[in-house]
This record gives structure tokens, C-alpha cells and sequence, in this order.
DNA sequence: GTCACTAATGGACGATCGTCCATTAAATGT
DNA sequence: ACATTTAATGGACGATCGTCCATTAGTGAC
């Protein structure tokens, strides 16, 4: 009737026809990311969620435990995704000058991988639930300290070339990640007459008010 | 065994001291507000409002036709309230300079007035749910027409002083816009660590940079 | 093939959701 | 004073919520 062949894990070992935690746990995760984005965190049930998935009802508390330690670990999904996105697109040659680094994370902040009607409103979903659920609140911050190692130190080293005070590297680092959480907004409310270009050099002009001579055309 | 006054209205007229229907949908919104700012949109329910405000269950449905009526009227009432208190503070003298208007602008959005606790629970959870609510999809977004006026005509005086290309103002205003929004959401994630003063100086600094010579210390 | 074990199912459960309405209470008109 | 109108109440209603568990089915060991 039917072949039995079982599906061959990447590691070449386990992984049968059917019955795969790891894989539903997953699969219930996406299910939910996508259901958020499409319907709302409001309207997020469990049945819905598990409608999506094609998996049945019982599946959430199982392999979580219950609807909020999914929805934290889809949190926590999503911004690791993000996080994995941006290291992906803004891997430069270690020779790169800081400016090239500044703007590829930038580029790749505005770029359509990260910011697409799908993550824009799962990120914001999670913000506005953030201040009561703590679960997802850990995980709904921009502040993700390598992101901000990153440009921290790029900023350092423009920096210390026209030297100035020292509050100008936290400002920078910390207005660029503002203007860049602005540009998702603006996204956010109007995804039509959003444009990744203009968004880019709007935050470029910023920085290139801050460091004379920098980040020019 | 009772005084029967009438309470007088403003207006001398009407008001007794029972059944008042305006008053009581106001005091529902405010409810709503509280509610949200509270405990948060996904756990507002119908039943958590009424009891906050006093009032019975079946004001809601009496007043508003629904909760998703209630809840966009707070949207609504929200946003205006935001901009009305925006208006009283950036009040200033008609002689005032360009600078002024925009720096007070800046400098109310900051205030405790507009950035407190409340207001940013309640901002970014409207913020949150409004793609999947069109009620208050039209009352979460920061392109308030007049306060954009505002902006862009200020930085146009601004601007045709030391005349640049055409996209400066409108990259000002909304660079401004976006580093506020940046700033709502740092004051969102770490109410502790903010600092209204450093904030302020972060955005003038980056305004500083657009209009060199202007916006200075 | 049998057994032990775990993944997965889907329905039962009480709680709560939002809506609606018959009833009561207050204000107004005559 | 009484009738009319409108505000307000609070419980009934079916639907859906999230949790939990008895049961079934698939898997690996022997």
C-alpha cells in the first residue's frame, strides 16, 4: 500500500514518519507567529493556533505546559530569528570601516527580510502585551546587547577620529536604534507609502548631522 | 429627610443627581483606559471594565452598542487627549522662534504630561492591536496632522535660512517623529533608566546636526 | 511478537467571554 | 398626580476560552 521509508534526519539518524516532538513544538511555534500576525494577539486562542498547525488541541499544554509559555517561547523564536537575520546580513569583512558597519545594520533593520508586514505586526503585538506579560517582556526589547556592542563600538572608533565628548557615542547608538524603531512604526501605519530607500537615507542625513564629513550623500 | 438641591451644571441647567448618561460614558472610557494601562488589552474584558467604573454590565452595550465600540472610543478620546494637552503645552507666544516651537514640541512630548507610565502602556497596546482593529487603527498613529504642520513649518523657516535641498524639512519632521517614537518605546522598556533631560539633549543634538548652528548646547 | 514507554489525540470541564433583554428606577411632560 | 419616556440594572444565554486527562497510537527494546 504504502512505502515505509523513513525520512532521513540532516544527521542521517531518528526521525520517523510520525511522531516527532522537537518538530511539533516547532511547527506549534511558526503557527502561532503567523496566527498573531494575521488575526491579532486578541484573537490568538489556543484552537486557533492548533487549527493552523493541524495538530490537535491537547498539543499546547504537552509540549508547553500551557498558552503562555508558548507564547514566550514564540517570543522568544521571533527575536532570536531577528537577531540571527541581522548577524547574517550585516557579516562584513572584519576590514570594514565603521561607517559601512553602522549602515549595514541599518540597511538590514529596513531591509524586506526583517521588516515585512508579518514581523512588523508580531513586534509590535508583543510590545503592547509586554508590560503584562513578563514572560514576553524579556523578549520584546530592542536592546539586544551585542546589537548594541556593534554599534557602540563602530560609533567609538568614528568618533575618537574628530574627537568629542563622550556622551556622543551613547547618543548616537542610542538615536540610531530610535530612528530605527520609528522607521517600523511608520511601517507599521502606513505600508504603502513606506519606502526602504528614503527610511535608509533619512537615518544616514541624521548621523551625517552628527559626524561632519561622515555618512555623506 | 434629604436636601433635594439639584447639582447645577456649568451651564445652570439639567443635571440632577442620578442619570447621567454622558457622564457615565465617560466614566467608561476612563474605566477602559485605566483598565488596559492596568492589567493590559488581553485581559480587558467587559466585565473587568464595568467594575472598575462602578457601573452595571449592561452599560456598555446600552452606550456604545458593543466593546469594540468602547474600545475605540478610547482610543479616540486617548489621542485627543494627548494632543489637546500637546497644544496647551507648546502654547507659546506667536513671536516665538522656530527653534522654540520645534524644541517645545520635543520638550512636551517628553514631559511627564505625555510620558508616563499610563500613557505608554496604554499607547503601545492601542499600538499593538490597532492592524487587526480598524476602529483603532485610525486613532494609534503619531501623523497627527496638525502637530506635523507644526514641525514641517517650523523647520521650513529654519531651512530657508541656510537654504538646502527640499527633502531636509520633510526629513526633519519625520526624523523627529521617529527618534520621539524611539524614546516612547526606551521609556516603555526601562522606566527607571530613563532620563527625560538626557533624552531631550538626544534629540536636539540630532536636530543640531541637521541645522548646524541651531538647536546648539 | 510482546512489552514498556512516550507522543499524540480529542473531548470533558468549569470559568469566563460578549451580547442582549425583561425589569426597575428616575426624570420629564401634562 | 399620573403617564410617558429614557437611563440603568443585573441576570440569562450560547459561545468560546484554557486546562487537563483518559484513551489511542506509534516506537524501540528485548
Amino acid at each position: 500500500m504504502e512505502s515505509f521509508d523513513k525520512m532521513k534526519d540532516p544527521k542521517g539518524r531518528k526521525r520517523s514518519s510520525k511522531r516527532d516532538p522537537e518538530a511539533n513544538k516547532q511547527l506549534l511555534i511558526k503557527a502561532t507567529l503567523d496566527t498573531i500576525a494575521d488575526i491579532g494577539v486578541t484573537d490568538t486562542s489556543v484552537s486557533r493556533i492548533c487549527e493552523r498547525s493541524g495538530l490537535s488541541r491537547g498539543m499546547i499544554h504537552l509540549h508547553f505546559g500551557g498558552k503562555d509559555n508558548l507564547l514566550t517561547a514564540a517570543a522568544q523564536h521571533f527575536s532570536a530569528q531577528y537577531y540571527a537575520e541581522m548577524d547574517r546580513l550585516t557579516d562584513l569583512g572584519s576590514d570594514a570601516s565603521p561607517e559601512d558597519r553602522v549602515m549595514a545594520v541599518i540597511e538590514a533593520d529596513l531591509s524586506e527580510a526583517l521588516l515585512n508586514p508579518r514581523s512588523t505586526k508580531i513586534w509590535h503585538a508583543f510590545r503592547g502585551i509586554a508590560s503584562s506579560h513578563a514572560g514576553i517582556a524579556r523578549y520584546s526589547s530592542t536592546q539586544d546587547q551585542k546589537l548594541v556592542e556593534t554599534l557602540r563600538l563602530a560609533f567609538k572608533e568614528i568618533a575618537q577620529e574628530n574627537k568629542r565628548d563622550s556622551n556622543l557615542v551613547e547618543d548616537a547608538t542610542a538615536g540610531t536604534l530610535a530612528l530605527l524603531e520609528g522607521m517600523w512604526v511608520n511601517y507599521l501605519t502606513d505600508m504603502q507609502g513606506f519606502s526602504r530607500r528614503r527610511s535608509v537615507d533619512l537615518v544616514r542625513r541624521f548621523l551625517c548631522g552628527l559626524f561632519p564629513g561622515k555618512f555623506k550623500l
